[in-house]
DNA sequence: TGATGGTTATCAGATGGCTGATAGTTAACA
DNA sequence: TGTTAACTATCAGCCATCTGATAACCATCA
């Protein structure tokens, strides 16, 4: 099999070009992907800690953290010691960083929506079955 | 449309699953997946220069020279001024680089099979078709 | 001829991803 | 009780990627 027929590189370039377009819609907002998707389960896990974000976001405990780092400078995000537990740092969105969260998701949303616009309903759940499907086959390997 | 369910993210998912297979695969070689596509259009369009090798790769030539810069600093590749046109530079996998290719592109065809064997034929051109629509409607956003 | 514009290579700096390593905390159990 | 195992946070360093900038070269055409 020739390379550019190889399934990992169909992947590898729809990725980049929808990750690619995804970068472009969150400049107005200074926001990157990584830090769009962070903020996304944030702002359905009020204070998570960063190692479950990290799982939730797919990410090593490492690069969640320095996307945090930034986030936190910027004020978006808050991290406070655990009440109870010594260890543990809880996170949440900042006020600023909710009303931030609500305008870009806005846009994402817009961009997914018209991403899907180019497939047929049918064809949208056939791509997310065959996606899941190759994605936790690469998982065993 | 709740995040999870986006299309963005799926492909997202997806890619990182089965790049960072590849990237396991490659571990033994001492390659990133960078590197090893770069290696195989070189195996094909011998002395190319590096901004076509970057449109090749769909990546900037910012981005192919540095891994350029890596690879020829060990002995996998080797860049020489074009006899001609004094911008250009000729890039050519040197013979080292041309057995390692071998061995490690042998690797990724396998697990290229791995990973289409999760899926039918049909499913496997019906994936290709999905993603290479929805990664061009990506690129006119 | 000479100026303009397009192409190439490459430096610098930022971000995001990884692995490896370290240190502290908690929980479980012999 | 004390030790061990697991988890958490985070530092350091590497690679790949981007944008922005610079310098050199080439081709075209007024």
């Amino acid at each position: 099999m020739h390379y550019s027929e190889r399934i990992l590189g169909y992947v590898k370039r729809a990725e980049q070009a929808t990750q690619s377009a995804k970068e472009r819609a969150l400049r107005e907002f200074g926001l990157t992907p990584a830090q769009q998707t962070a903020m996304a389960i944030l702002s359905d896990h009020e204070g998570i800690t960063g190692a479950q974000l990290a799982r939730e976001c797919d990410v090593t405990p490492q690069t969640m953290n320095s996307t945090l780092v930034r986030l936190e400078r910027r004020g978006i995000v808050e991290r406070t010691p655990h009440p109870m537990h010594g260890t543990l740092v809880e996170i949440r969105l900042t006020r600023a960083g909710r009303n931030l969260f609500a305008a870009a998701d806005a846009r994402v949303a817009e961009l997914d929506a018209a991403l899907s616009k180019s497939l047929d309903d049918v064809e949208l759940g056939t791509l997310k079955e065959l996606l899941t499907r190759i994605g936790a086959t690469a998982k065993d390997q």
